[in-house]
DNA sequence: GTGAAAGCGCTAACAA
DNA sequence: TTGTTAGCGCTTTCAC
């Protein structure tokens, strides 16, 4: 059978009260304390967080709900936290939601029921009843990389707004005029085309919305897209993909009509992946600083679950452009507009 | 406070085991089982599971112990396994153990703690001396993409010795006669190896040692070794990458020094990510049934768990070839060899 | 400084 | 059919 703290307090020849002091660094008598740990080592002895959690501990485990593991970008992230947060001493449980609101409402309560000390939502979290609810009964929780507007809580993000909008004016500042958007149907993709709106805007240019298009998360949709985009009567100079999955579909797409980039057509990325190196030729695109991000979100959770936090606070990182090969300077034929 | 089977047992007027009876679909009289599950959903009671697991029931949660989330085939298994196991009603906790044993043992000494109900071990998993312990302790173990020879444990691998002896085929049959391979330091890439060797000795061609370089997981190490064995005295015609990070590696390596894929130069990848179908030119590699594998980890271990399996199994699946642009016939010049 | 005992929320004999 | 009660392994007063 397992062996139990009785155990330990049997052969140590005292009490399991002593024993549960020793083994969480209460005072206690040097010489008793010696002897304990010792007789612990030598059963090998671990205590059982179950028990110990039933008694008003900590499970030290966080609830990680994303959308879905296996997208490179989100398992990049999974790995910060999980870094981070195992230097707290916390395990990760992980769950992918799909973007669904039932399964974001069917995890979190499954993991309330395990107990879990708190919850990090990700990218793209949509249920926002959930969210009330896990704030109304004070249940640990931050944002990352998702805003929810007016909810007092942690929040983690990267200034897609911004992303977009250097993204745009570097395009435009290379003479483009006519700028297509490839996008997702996602909160992040909005900001980033918010982006593209305003710099446009600010310099005197029109959106033209038949440019702007919505993807699944797919390569072959996206290069489907692009090549639809490129069969148009007054074709766009550049794409902006809103990230870099969808940036190789355009890629493809454009491959498929022997179109050179970025000689005839620029494109670009968004996330700065694997991928937007490896592609031919390297995406221009934007990195987000997910490491800082993830660190961030697991620092602001651990403050609270042990409650020592000050105050709420919503942290906005910022993007950075990183040119590559896949932009370049307008066609001349496509420079008046 | 948070509400107990004591809550529900009060408002419904009846005691305590009596809740506890229904919740776990014991026989109880018809009414009195309304009444209880009415109430219980009034109040919204969420058995605990600690509490439960304590005298003895599940936690259903599984620890899946992997290299490094972030990596892509990494995370596609993450979400294959995630998937099967939540059909099963099992959440997953996930800790990268970096190919490092003694994370490899604190993360399963402290999963143990916390009464996980089985582990499945991932990919390159490598203190033996752990899994030994597990076994012994009938702690329900299941090796994924790794086999430990002599261990009397359930087991599904992919047959990378097939998929090395295919690839290398396949080359062969194209004219090549130095082969080289880019591998990692695992057994996987061992396999793989072994099967290139096997091809070769069934076609009567020489193994040249010095073709055969080991790389660290990243795409830059992978292109400075493609360079050195392009930049030799006799270069090879064909590499052969252990997976299609390496692969990457190897074309950005020839593309640097202006070599022709698959003109001059024959790459293959393994494992058929996204990257190999979107590098240029596509990679030639080799399919492994990522979610069929994995679905089949977690259905064996959950047999286990649930102490209804016959007899222990090591499971072999097939990979499969997948043609792309990335291989061609040797060159003329450098068919005698 | 150390131990006895109550209790965390639940399950499972065993009684009634 | 339902309830009583003794744990599960630990923490935490409160005495000693």
């Amino acid at each position: 059978m397992k062996l139990t703290i009785y155990d330990v307090a049997e052969k140590a020849g005292v009490s399991i009260s002593t024993v549960s002091k020793v083994m969480n660094n209460q005072p206690i008598g040097k010489k008793t304390k010696q002897k304990v740990l010792k007789v612990a080592k030598e059963l090998n002895y671990k205590p059982s967080v179950l028990a110990s959690a039933l008694t008003g501990k900590r499970t030290s485990t966080i609830g990680f709900l994303l959308p879905d593991i296996s997208n490179s970008v989100i398992a990049e992230m999974a790995r910060a936290v999980e870094d981070r947060a195992v230097e707290y001493g916390f395990n990760l449980v992980i769950c992918s939601t799909d973007f669904k609101s039932e399964k974001e409402e069917r995890y979190v309560s499954l993991l309330r029921q395990k107990r879990v000390d708190g919850f990090i939502l990700a990218a793209g979290f949509r249920n926002k009843e959930v969210v009330s609810e896990l704030l109304k009964e004070s249940v640990p929780v931050v944002l990352l990389s998702e805003y929810h507007p007016h909810l007092s809580i942690n929040t983690v993000t990267v200034d897609n707004f911004m992303g977009g909008y250097e993204l745009a004016v570097h395009l435009i500042s290379l003479g483009h005029r006519r700028i297509a958007v490839i996008a997702e149907d996602n909160s992040s993709s909005q900001e980033r085309i918010r982006g593209y709106r305003n710099a446009l805007q600010d310099h005197n240019l029109e959106a033209h919305e038949d440019l702007i298009v919505i993807s699944d998360s797919s390569v072959e949709h996206a290069q489907r897209l692009a090549g639809d985009l490129l069969d148009s009567l007054h074709p766009p100079t550049a794409i902006i993909a809103c990230n870099d999955i969808l940036a190789v579909g355009a890629l493809l797409g454009a491959r498929e009509k022997n179109i050179k980039i970025p000689e005839e057509l620029s494109i670009t990325g968004f996330d700065n992946t694997l991928l937007s190196k490896s592609s031919d030729p390297p995406l221009t695109t934007v990195e987000i600083p997910i490491r800082s991000m993830c660190s961030l979100a697991v620092d602001l959770l651990v403050e609270e679950i042990e409650k020592r936090n000050e105050r709420k606070q919503a942290v906005l990182m910022l993007p950075k452009l990183i040119r590559r090969e896949s932009t370049g300077i307008c066609p001349m034929k496509d420079r008046n507009e």
